[in-house]
DNA sequence: GCCAACGTTGGC
DNA sequence: GCCAACGTTGGC
């Protein structure tokens, strides 16, 4: 955060160096840039490129106003205006709640910058550069600033990396990213922490904290510290706190506690000066340290935060905060997941409406924080009494190989509350008042909302590894992408509570959202408090209420992944254009399907028989995306769980329900993760393997290990190897599978269990070429693709010196 | 009404 | 500091 007060303000766009010799011009010499224009050297330098955020007013400027500087009321629209730009937002924008002119912390959502605004020329990374700060304005790391740069060609940068990787070939070793400016000498660390690898005596974790206050002047927390006497004497532990909403007091003392977090206490960016004395609902008596506490609402003077500098926290708050939620609590009538963000997160907000009428009368708080209440909690069964047992450590997925069986785990999450509770565990029974608590209110919290698409609990959610090649991967800078979707992969996409349209792809669908077929997930909901607002508020693509306040009662969506769409999803791909199928061949398919013997795979049949998309080869992340369809189709739907009836009914009569169960997608997953770990580590020593040429193995839903000839140039375009969980395996060409008959399956094992013995099938593929099939009759007529066709029995693989199958040459000849 | 784009915030 | 990704919104 730029502390340095802002001078008269500049003209709009007129960036420049502080540093003294540290000219644009020359500095982009330094860095190898070797324009020469100079737009703007002829302006005067700003004292920071901060101050360029006024340039965005119109005309007739207001004075310019300092971060800090509390506002008046009439300034709240200018300041929903700026707060777009960061900074002013730190100044209290226009608080109705909190009527205190200083820093508000927890503000209602503002306006949305304008991407425009607040864009600083910076001719120091070169003509057309252009450089912003924006500070955060709300969330648990409010007051932090991020730089922001934008290359003349418009690239994004948004970290030191990225910069590196959009100036390749530019010397950046003395550049300061959050400055912008280049270092002679080169840049300092810009970080220390000695103090975070200090050791924190955990005997009283507020004690702890104001201990520090007293040691360690040389640190730049030393500048920023609170008096010690404020510090709080009678801090409540937290687990009196919570157990204050509880019909039930256990003896807490017993629990041990985890130890305080060591750092609790950061520096202001601005650290170099001295702090003013604290004020605790006094006079303020340095603009840029007083802060409100985000969780009790007072004001204080001092920099005190959470942990990483997130919210800041009184004295009291923070001690407060410092303690665990003991891990025996339950809900009562509404179970808590005992995974999700609510769940595991033990700091109440302190601004929501249940914290604050507990701090009005701690004794009589009777509601949890809302942001720490489950955001997908189960509702108890009817008598049952059950809870929901903390599901262990080690059944979460670690890997992208567990994820992929992830979705056949989400029923098992819907029964979670039928089981029995863990007997490890004693759980407390705590009522809620389930109205209040599936309720949204204005001061429904940030960092709620912020997770209300995790529910944190089912596998997807529990998956941390990228699949790396839906479409959302694919848009990751770490997997070459640009970084403009910004989404999870679609496999991680909860379960529960993503919206469908961030779910995978299914059966040939664009966005899954965009159909009303019937989808897991969430609908998508549409804001309220902008444009189109009362278009957008109450009712989804498919009629249902879809207002924000789903948030809270609809975590019980109903979670079904449709099997027939997702196996019909794993092969709808891959054919193009001028791979049409022909009558001929569609009977060829209803040979296939019919007579399929037990060595070769059905699932391709199968999914021969669905509309068949025509997705262009070339869009290979594309394309790997379609066929990453969930699994989770593999799942019985007759399991559905009862919470999640109510939410099934509702749908019903807005959505088709598919209620045709693809059978033998049933049978095939039977196999379950061993198979699929089977079919992982068979792709793994494919991966490590030298295959033939332009030969690539992928793993998709079904599951199933795929060999696909890459090049078009090859003999085998289009051919396709298929493993499924029993190593069998079926080879397509041009989607159409070979007959059972082909001699290509006498001459290799009926499973392929190694990589040694797919490799010596593709070097046998390879000496075949793809049946030309039979001409068109009327070549000279036709102006689009050549579509050729082919006797129904095609072999589709022949020999090189055989150019048509002698099924397909014994129909050119009738 | 949809969605690509991206501002923004959380987490490490 | 950097990355992940949530949630918003302007363009279509």
């Amino acid at each position: 955060m730029n502390m340095e007060p802002v001078g008269t303000p500049v003209p709009v766009a007129e960036p420049q160096g502080k540093d003294v010799g540290s000219s644009p011009e020359r500095i982009m010499s330094e860095a190898g840039n070797t324009t020469d224009k100079k737009p703007h050297s002829s302006d005067p330098l700003k004292e920071t490129p901060v101050q360029d955020k006024e340039e965005d007013k119109p005309a007739g400027l207001e004075p310019p106003v300092d971060w800090f500087e509390p506002l008046e009321e009439d300034d709240n629209d200018e300041v929903e205006s700026l707060a777009g730009e960061s900074e002013m937002s730190v100044s209290g924008a226009g608080s109705e709640k909190n009527h205190l002119k200083v820093h508000k912390f927890q503000q209602p959502r503002r306006k949305r910058s304008s991407p425009e605004e607040g864009w600083d020329v910076w001719p120091i990374l070169g003509d057309g550069w252009k450089r912003k700060e924006v500070i955060r304005r709300s969330g648990s790391s409010i007051g932090q600033k991020d730089v922001y740069y934008i290359s003349p060609k418009g690239d994004r940068v948004r970290s030191r990396v990225e910069l590196t990787s959009v100036l390749e070939g530019v010397d950046l070793s003395t550049f300061e990213y959050k400055s912008g400016r280049f270092i002679p000498g080169g840049v300092p660390p810009t970080r220390v922490r000695i103090r975070a690898k200090r050791k924190i005596p955990e005997s009283s974790s507020s004690e702890s904290s104001f201990v520090e206050r007293g040691e360690g002047t040389d640190t730049p927390d030393s500048l920023h510290r609170l008096t010690p006497n404020l510090g709080p004497k009678t801090v409540p532990s937290q687990p009196t706190v919570w157990l204050a909403q509880s019909t039930v007091v256990i003896p807490t003392q017993q629990y041990e506690y985890p130890p305080a977090e060591k750092e609790i206490k950061l520096p202001l960016p601005s650290s170099s000066r001295a702090l003013p004395l604290p004020s605790i609902n006094g006079d303020i008596s340095s603009e840029e340290n007083t802060l409100v506490c985000s969780r009790c609402g007072i004001s204080f003077t001092g920099t005190w935060y959470d942990k990483q500098r997130k919210r800041p926290f009184c004295p009291t708050c923070w001690a407060a905060s410092k303690t665990k939620v003991h891990p025996m609590v339950r809900f009562r009538k509404w179970i808590p997941c005992g995974q999700c963000v609510g769940c595991l997160n033990t700091v109440n907000c302190g601004h929501c409406a249940n914290c604050k009428n507990g701090l009005q009368s701690p004794e009589s708080r009777k509601r949890l924080c809302r942001g720490r209440k489950c955001i997908c909690p189960i509702r108890k069964s009817p008598g049952s009494g059950g809870f929901v047992p903390q599901q262990p450590y080690n059944e979460i997925p670690d890997t992208f190989e567990d994820c992929l069986s992830f979705q056949s785990e989400v029923t098992d999450s819907q029964h979670l509350s039928l089981k029995s509770s863990d007997t490890e565990n004693f759980s407390i029974n705590v009522d809620i008042d389930d109205d209040d608590d599936m309720s949204t209110d204005d001061d429904d919290d940030w960092h709620k909302k912020r997770k209300r698409r995790s529910c944190g609990d089912c596998k997807a959610c529990q998956c941390r590894i990228d699949c790396g090649t839906c479409d959302f991967c694919a848009d990751k800078p770490k997997f070459g992408g640009s970084n403009k979707k910004r989404q999870k992969c679609r496999l991680r996409q909860c379960q529960r509570q993503a919206m469908r349209h961030l779910l995978p792809y299914q059966r040939g669908q664009k966005d899954p959202g965009s159909e009303n077929l019937w989808l897991p997930g969430r609908p998508r909901t549409y804001n309220t408090y902008s444009r189109k607002s009362g278009l957008k508020k109450g009712k989804g693509p498919s009629g249902l209420d879809f207002t924000d306040n789903e948030d809270e009662d609809s975590n019980l969506q109903a979670m079904n992944w449709n099997p027939e769409m997702t196996s019909a999803d794993s092969l709808s791909y891959e054919l193009n254009v001028r791979n049409h199928q022909s009558s001929m061949q569609s009977n060829h398919l209803d040979f296939e399907l019919n007579g399929l013997p037990d060595r070769v795979p059905h699932t391709s049949s199968d999914n021969n028989n669905s509309e068949l998309d025509q997705l262009s080869r070339l869009d290979a992340e594309k394309l790997h995306a379609d066929r990453h369809g969930p699994k989770c189709g593999e799942e019985d739907d007759d399991e559905d769980d009862d919470y999640y009836e109510e939410e099934e009914e509702e749908e019903e009569d807005e959505l088709p329900i598919i209620t045709q169960i693809f059978s033998m997608a049933d049978s095939q997953v039977s196999s379950g993760v061993d198979s699929e770990n089977q079919l992982m580590k068979l792709l793994q020593a494919l991966r490590s393997t030298v295959m033939p040429i332009l030969w690539y193995a992928i793993l998709v839903n079904g599951p199933q290990l795929q060999i696909i000839q890459c090049s078009k140039q090859s003999n085998l375009t289009d051919a396709i190897v298929l493993i499924d969980p029993g190593f069998c395996y079926q080879v397509t060409v041009q989607k159409q599978p070979l007959l059972p008959t082909h001699p290509l399956y006498d001459k290799y094992p009926a499973h392929l269990t190694s990589a040694t013995e797919v490799v010596n099938l593709l070097l046998g593929l390879e000496e075949y070429v793809v049946c030309q099939g039979l001409p068109p009759k009327d070549p000279l007529l036709r102006t689009g693709p050549i579509i050729l066709e082919r006797a129904s029995t095609c072999d589709f693989l022949v020999k090189k010196k055989v150019s048509i199958c002698s099924n397909c040459r014994a129909l050119q000849g009738l």
